[in-house]
DNA sequence: CGATGTATTGATGTGGATCAAAATAAGTGG
DNA sequence: CCACTTATTTTGATCCACATCAATACATCG
């Protein structure tokens, strides 16, 4: 009675996981529970104390927060191999942001002892973690520049082909994507209305369709030229 | 012949370094080289080969990167203790950011072999890299929030009650920043005009004093408070 | 069919950038 | 000590990208 038999979580690529001979890729994933997620699933909460550490098998996650006056910004994606609530294994006592489901999933989670014994045990783990967090500072620069000194019309653009690559599925008109408008904002910083005016130039001119709840992008990138 | 008998850079507190029993902690200073380093040297440039490990032991610097238009946007700054250039030990190709010396100092460094022989041979190190690298996730969460939900004033107040906790120093006035116009307008990203102005209705209110080059923080915040 | 979430469109407002010009301070060399 | 240069700061006038507000239209579903 092998994991793999139950579920491919052995298949799944991970950086996590990278450099570790196959046996000990099941000896770590054996110490993880497997766990059904639904969408809007919260699985880390900032601030909220972080005893677990977590990885994606399947379905879609992203990072969000709330800011003090109550707005949701979103962060990032993530896809099937990505780790998440690894604040515990820098040894930081709460989230730093939260993550929720996106679409119906599965995780694995490790508890505070299993998040112990493994990165005692596997020092490569920590190397990963530590290679994946600069991963995420590199992500964190370009968001920096991009608040600082880019105009809503790029910083739209700029997160439509980001999700493009991440949730995006091709289809014969181009790349289709499952986000609202409002989800658009939340990650671009603009409001729902710079949006919707900004899709709305962008259709008239050929490069996106829209429809309710959904974008398909026909080719990725006339977004910019100032024009309306 | 000791490290210690010749610089004290044993006697640093370091996260880096945490957890390390004292031989420990030798051996891995002495696998560094230790140099004087001016004002004004950038160490590590943004973009550039990751070649090396830095540790402060003397002096200030601060991380920055510069704009595609050409602007300079001051980061964060470091105190002896502190890494940088960490790139290296995630693994990652070239520097994520620039750093630069901001008062004269002494750094250690270690360069690629040294940095593979001591993160194979003390695991600790990567923990506390991880941990490290974590802090200053939760740096970037703040600041996006700061540039997503905070207004000019806000933004500028932060830099300054930040700035006063790593480069302060305490006089009978209150606390003194040797910082320039531009430099609080770089970290706050705002512009010198917005900053002056800000400045000279604090200084109004008797809580800052200004001089060229040089704050004085009276009271330590009411910095906010909307009026003029 | 109404009910509810999502998207559009126009009118108006504003925080802070941008531009222009001058004042102040600190250094430099005669 | 003064004339001269260069870096830093100030102050006012103007502008604009985008938010905000208000009203309406469209989709989807039970």
């Amino acid at each position: 009675m092998t994991i793999r038999s139950s579920v491919p979580t052995a298949d799944v690529e991970s950086l996590f996981l990278k450099g570790l001979a196959p046996h000990e890729r099941q000896a770590v994933i054996a110490k993880a529970t497997r766990r059904r997620v639904l969408t809007n699933t919260v699985m880390s909460r900032q601030g909220g104390p972080s005893d677990r550490a977590f990885m994606l098998v399947k379905g879609r996650a992203r990072f969000f927060f709330i800011t003090p006056d109550g707005r949701k910004i979103i962060l990032h994606w993530l896809v099937p191999g990505d780790i998440f609530g690894w604040a515990l294994l820098a040894g930081r006592p709460s989230y730093l942001v939260s993550a929720e489901m996106v679409h119906d999933g599965l995780v694995l989670t490790w508890d505070r002892i299993a998040v112990r014994e493994l990165s005692a045990q596997y020092p490569m783990l920590l190397h990963n973690a530590l290679s994946i967090a600069s991963d995420y500072l590199a992500w964190y620069v370009s968001a920096h520049l991009a608040l600082t000194c880019h105009t809503a019309r790029e910083r739209v653009a700029n997160v439509l082909t980001n999700v493009a690559q991440t949730i995006g599925r091709k289809v014969p008109a181009g790349v289709e994507l499952d986000v609202t408008n409002e989800e658009l904002a939340s990650a671009a910083n603009v409001t729902l209305f710079t949006v919707s005016r900004l899709l709305s130039g962008w259709q008239r001119r050929g490069v996106v369709v829209k429809s309710r709840g959904r974008v398909v992008l026909r080719s990725t990138m006339q977004l910019l030229s100032s024009e309306d």
